[in-house]
DNA sequence: CGGCATCCATCCCGATACTG
DNA sequence: CAGTATCGGGATGGATGCCG
């Protein structure tokens, strides 16, 4: 049932198709939906609530490329009024959460001396 | 000298700085260049054969975006000929390895599974 | 060798408006 | 509620050519 495993997919390697499978993981939202994911299912608004910023055309995009690639899934819940979709992360989109937890979380650690390196590089630029 | 550390950064908030650091994390070319250089400092020409595909011009916007949020340190040795320029991690640079190259390998572990999720999806949706 | 200058394709992505 | 339709702009990235 073939969860991972397969040597022959280097990154490095110029039109290998591992780079289309890690530009969507780095798609613009794709860090912040699917950690936001991981708690659990969560309805379309509920997402757009915790994305905070994304426009409803572009979340349904990046849900739908994800949908694609298998990392999430869309159930519709027909007997509610008002309609109810919900979306969760598959099996496999789970084993996306460390990895770009670990990046968010990198991101909000160093932004400090980040923001404080650019200072400095423009300053020095001028 | 704080190197990480303060919690004023959530990255789930519209306009909050970290997300500029994130982003820069994940250019396309940024999760190839920075394992790259985790070996120790390369050259401009040996980084662009480490990282088969990019062109001269987007490599060096990159290095110099990374050079400008203080993860990349460019030293010119001018006694050579022709000219020699080496890229190397900072202290600052040298945290982000492990998040990237996560993702990295989870893109070559993963790789194969998300590619039959596509051919599924594509398959259902003539 | 290690760039920068140009030009150009395209592709995200966002704002707005509208719908079952 | 959960989208779709349309338009458009700006950033991103690639090809080519020239330079110290």
């Amino acid at each position: 049932m073939s969860v991972g495993h397969d040597e022959k997919f280097d990154i490095t390697v110029q039109g290998c198709p591992s780079r289309s499978v890690l530009r969507h993981a780095t798609d613009r939202w794709t860090p912040l939906i699917v950690p936001a994911l991981a708690g659990g299912a969560l309805r379309f608004s509920a997402l757009k609530e915790a994305v905070a910023g994304v426009s409803s055309k572009v979340l349904t995009e990046t849900l739908r490329s994800l949908q694609r690639d298998g990392l999430v899934h869309r159930e519709v819940f027909v007997d509610h009024t008002p309609i109810r979709v919900e979306y969760e992360l598959t099996e496999l989109g789970r084993t996306l959460i460390l990895p770009l937890a670990a990046l968010r979380t990198w991101a909000e650690t160093y932004a400090p001396d980040v923001l404080k390196a650019r200072d400095v590089y423009d300053a020095g630029s001028e």
